[in-house]
DNA sequence: CCAAAAGTGTTCAGCTTACACCCATGA
DNA sequence: TCATGGGTGTAAGCTGAACACTTTTGG
C-alpha cells in the first residue's frame, strides 16, 4: 500500500484546544480562566483546554471543552489560530487550536466551574499565563472587536432580553470607546432588528428602560436586501 | 514522571500546512495549483501541502513548503485556518493547517513548478479541488478581500515598482468591483506613503505612466500618527 | 493624425458627529 | 423633592461618489 507508506514516514503530533470564553457583567468584559491540574506548570493560570481526541472533528473537540467547564451548549464559538512552535508546551510538542466563546455569564454555573479552579477575570486585570495563552487573549480580543463591528455576534453577551443602555455598554466596553447615547440608539434602531417588548428593566434605574430582543429573522432578511451591519 | 503519563495518554495525529498562493498577473488574481502526486487522489489538482516535520514551527514548514514550490523566500505568508473533520483525508486522520501566500509573479520561477506540475488558474476557472481544499481557497479570498481594504498587504503582489492603473487593476480583480480612476488616485495618493519616481512604465500604452513605490517607512510614520488605511 | 491609456477638479448628497434638556420613578 | 439613569431632535462639517475632457506618443 504505497499511500500507508507515504502517511506513516511523518510525524503525529498531540493536538490541543484551548478556549477563550468571554463574558459581559454590567459593564465590563471578562474572560474566564482555570488552574492549571497538571504538570508543568500546575497551578498557574491558564485558558481552559484539552486534547483532541480521535473521534471527533476540532470544533466538536472545542464545544466538548466548553461543556465540560461551563455546561453549556449551543454557544457562540469561533475558530482563531492555530499554535504549534517548537518550545511552546516544554513538555511535549503541542499543536493547539484556539478558539473564543461568547457567553451569557447569567447561564454559566459557578458550582461547575470550582473542580476546574475557574474564575473571571476582567481583561485588565488577569493574570499572567502559561505558556503563549497571553498571546492567545490578545488575538481573541482583536478578533472579537474587529467581528463585533461587522457582525452582530455581541448578542450572544447578552441576556435574551436587553436594553438599549445595556447594548451601549456591551459594545463600549469591547471597544474601549465612550458613544453618544443619542447616535447609538439611532444607530442601533435604524437597522430595524431590534424587537421593542413592553417590558421594563427596572434594576438600574428608577425610571426603568425597554426591554429589546434581538429578531434574528428581520436581521437575515436585511442581510439578504443587502443591508450592512456597521457599529 | 505524571506529566509525562498525563500527555502519553492522548492520541497524536499528523499535521499538514496546506498554502493557498496568490500570484496577479495584468489584470487577473490567479491562485497556484499542483498536480498532487500520491494516492488517495493522486492526479487531481490540490493546493501545494506537506507535512509538519518535528524540528520546525508552524510557520517555518509553511516557510519551507512555499519555497520548495516556488523558490521564493521572505513572502508574504499569513496563517487562516485549522481543519480537522474526521474524514476530510480519507486516508488518515490529518490535521491541516492553511496558509496565504502573495507572491509576485514575476519572480516565480516557472521551471521550478514543473516537478510538482503547478499551473496558475483565474479563481474562476480553476478545477474542483481534493479534500477541503476548495473551501480553503474561498476562505483563503474572502480574507485576502478583507485585509487588502485596511492593511497596505496588496503590493506584495506587485512588483516593486507599479504604476497607479496598474495598483487600481489589482485592486479590482481582488475586489471584483470596478473604481472611478479620478477617486481611486486622490485617495491612494493623499495617503502620501506611495514614492513617484521619475520613470515611466511604456508597456500599456503609448504615453506611459508613471511608476510610484511603496514607501514602507512612510507608511509605519503615518500609522504611528493615527492614519488608517482603508480601501 | 489617430487610437489608446494617463492624468486631472469640482459638485452634491448623505452620513457622521456634536450637542442639551425633559421624563419617570423610588427612596 | 431630589437624585439617577432613560429617552429624544437638529444643525454643521466632512467624506464618498459621480462625472468629462485634455495630454502624450507610437504606429
Amino acid at each position: 500500500m504505497l499511500k500507508k507508506k507515504h502517511y506513516a514516514e511523518h510525524s503525529r503530533f498531540y493536538v490541543a484546544i484551548d478556549c477563550i470564553i468571554f463574558g459581559f457583567d454590567k459593564s465590563t468584559l471578562k474572560v474566564l480562566l482555570v488552574k492549571r491540574k497538571f504538570a508543568p506548570m500546575k497551578g498557574a493560570w491558564s485558558l481552559m483546554g484539552g486534547f483532541l481526541i480521535d473521534k471527533e472533528s476540532l470544533d466538536e473537540a472545542a464545544e466538548r471543552i466548553l461543556f465540560s467547564l461551563t455546561g453549556l451548549n449551543n454557544v457562540y464559538l469561533e475558530q482563531l489560530n492555530c499554535y504549534g512552535d517548537i518550545g511552546r508546551d516544554p513538555a511535549a510538542r503541542v499543536i493547539s487550536v484556539s478558539y473564543y466563546a461568547l457567553i451569557k455569564t447569567e447561564d454559566y454555573n459557578e458550582e461547575l466551574g470550582v473542580k476546574y479552579g475557574a474564575k473571571w477575570f476582567e481583561l485588565e486585570k488577569k493574570p499572567d499565563l502559561i505558556f503563549d495563552h497571553n498571546i492567545m487573549i490578545d488575538k481573541a480580543l482583536s478578533r472579537l472587536r474587529r467581528k463585533s463591528r461587522s457582525q452582530p455576534i455581541g448578542f450572544n453577551l447578552l441576556s435574551e432580553k436587553f436594553t438599549i443602555p445595556q447594548l451601549q455598554k456591551l459594545y463600549e466596553a469591547i471597544h474601549q470607546v465612550q458613544f453618544d447615547k443619542r447616535n447609538f440608539r439611532k444607530r442601533i434602531l435604524s437597522m430595524h432588528f431590534l424587537e421593542k417588548l413592553n417590558e421594563k428593566e427596572k434594576r438600574a434605574s428608577r425610571k426603568g428602560a425597554f426591554l429589546y430582543r434581538f429578531d434574528i429573522v428581520k436581521y437575515e432578511e436585511a442581510i439578504n436586501s443587502g443591508f450592512l451591519f456597521e457599529i
